[in-house]
DNA sequence: TCGCTATGAATGAATG
DNA sequence: CATTCATTCATAGCGA
């Protein structure tokens, strides 16, 4: 793969192991919100505007971009199907299959690429790049994050892409409560 | 990180290796099954289907789960690269021996051998380093344990088990492991 | 007992 | 969305 081209760790020899530490790790607090926002509110499908929603509230908690919080929706999304799929207890309902050859296995299929019409790039500096398609979620707009947080209120933006016109007026604060479930603290 | 939180997360299966604690260790047999696979094979890529299949015969020398098999092949395959990626810039200027010396192979197994791919290696220094014709998984059923003991490695040992086939489809019993998303911070 | 090493486990990041 | 790479944490095993 080519994934080797994702920053150059090569030192040309001298291996200064003064790396900065330039993969993001999630402070417990950011963590919280994110695990809060999953498995709580079971929002798994953050809009691109959602997401630099949930960043800019991050923020607070530690140094973030907008791609932490898009892989770490992509990766939890995958990494629960994937335990389905390795960890899965074969349906063996009862019958006692070993009759291998007549039944064809259907479900040993991967994804076959199907047209999936949103996806977001990301610049060089992690700038968002929206490509709309379609967001298979159920939720509209949904609240996020209360806008009286700690400190947000200043940098606040009305997530108001000027180009991205799809649907007026796409206002992601509201008020809620989200530390109302009491996870991720088991002392 | 979360990871310094790591301490014994899954626990969610039914581990009844008590007197191993909780991270699994390869029995002999296993760790001669796997190594077979991986360089005797080349066997790199498994699929989710064929983890279970391997893991599945791997049960009968001693506890092991579908994510230890995963693990134990992405660990593998780092681990070499990470290494030879070292060895470009390391002032050794002896021969550390990678003794992957493991000839003898291909006894009693059809050849699965799909010499189609090639993976252009990255080339830190700017130079095409290796191109192994990738047995990447484009076979349905790979017959990864022709027989049923083990004669990967060319050693027929009286292994008497149960006789479990393994079909085109994975229909097998696994047990379910999956980690508590319980959060802990790091004190 | 202490330090090192090998390696299982976890996860961020990336690609297709 | 599936898969893989890269990096790091954590710990068992071992030698001095």
């Amino acid at each position: 793969m080519e994934q080797q081209t994702q920053q150059q760790i090569e030192d040309g020899g001298n291996n200064q192991a003064a790396e900065t530490n330039n993969r993001w790790a999630p402070t417990p607090p950011q963590l919280r919100i994110l695990k809060g926002l999953y498995y709580d509110k079971g929002f798994k499908y953050p809009t691109p505007e959602q997401i630099q929603e949930i960043c800019l509230h991050l923020k607070q908690y530690g140094q973030i971009e907008d791609k932490n919080v898009f892989f770490w929706f992509q990766n939890l999304k995958a990494r629960e199907r994937q335990k389905l799929k390795e960890f899965r207890n074969v349906p063996v309902g009862g019958s006692l299959d070993l009759n291998f050859g007549s039944t064809s296995s259907t479900s040993t299929d991967r994804s076959i690429d199907l047209n999936f019409g949103s996806r977001v790039g990301y610049g060089a500096d992690g700038s968002i790049m929206e490509q709309r398609g379609e967001y298979h979620q159920e939720i509209e707009t949904l609240p996020l994050f209360p806008m009286h947080g700690e400190d947000i209120l200043g940098n606040m933006k009305t997530t108001s892409e000027g180009g991205s016109g799809y649907g007026g007026g796409s206002r992601i604060s509201l008020e809620l409560s989200l530390n109302s479930y009491g996870d991720a603290d088991m002392a």
